[in-house]
DNA sequence: AGTCTATATGAGTATATAGTCATTCACTCG
DNA sequence: CGAGTGAATGACTATATACTCATATAGACT
């Protein structure tokens, strides 16, 4: 069971990176498809192609072929509770920055 | 408010590593000075040093000084809400795993 | 002051990562 | 079949990361 730490970690990073969280925001809503992700998220067809795949092997996106079309999907709802925290964490954090400003 | 996706970020990598997660999981109980916490973990002190030192600026970590020890906590307790969820996660998906390998 | 202890840092190495551009692959559909 | 579309991959570059060993700092204690 001491992959259960590798497999956490993995998890854990490839959410924690900018490129990837804007794909996660973008997913929020729903499945989207590769043609509909990398424009909304301003970056390469290439680039973005291998974040979402990364995405995938760590586990955390599901993917679906229509067509011509691949659809990718946030495979956990929890990914987005683990967002909505560190959402939270992090305005609590820049609040409190201010106030400590303010004292200054 | 741009830079919102940018400490997200940094704070999610900072949970995405191994080694940090070793130290996470162990200062789950509350707070440890660097000196308890890389024999725990069976890691060099100095490399211990580093990835504390990185948490604390991710905001991970809070630091507190004892004469000659430094202990670290964790800074919010939501972190720990990630890690549970991040851990349910996986423990979903390797089950999941073993159904598929079994009725393959 | 001098020693000892706990932590941090400099320097170096090996590997991983994010990104780009060009190309290839896998399909679909006329 | 052949053209066209959407997605993935190869090759490359620049930068970041994790780690180690050795050394520096900061403070406590005699």
């Amino acid at each position: 069971m001491r992959e259960l730490i590798e497999y956490r970690a993995e998890i854990l990073k490839s959410l924690g990176q900018p490129t990837r969280l804007k794909i996660i925001d973008f997913l929020r809503d729903g499945e989207r498809c590769v043609c509909e992700i990398f424009p909304a998220i301003a970056e390469e067809q290439s680039n973005t192609s291998r974040h979402l795949n990364m995405m995938l092997s760590a586990g955390v996106l599901s993917r679906r072929k229509d067509g011509l079309k691949i659809y990718y999907a946030i495979k956990h709802p929890e990914i987005l509770e683990v967002m909505d925290i560190v959402t939270r964490i992090v305005k609590q954090d820049i609040t409190g920055r201010h106030r400590l400003l303010k004292a200054a």
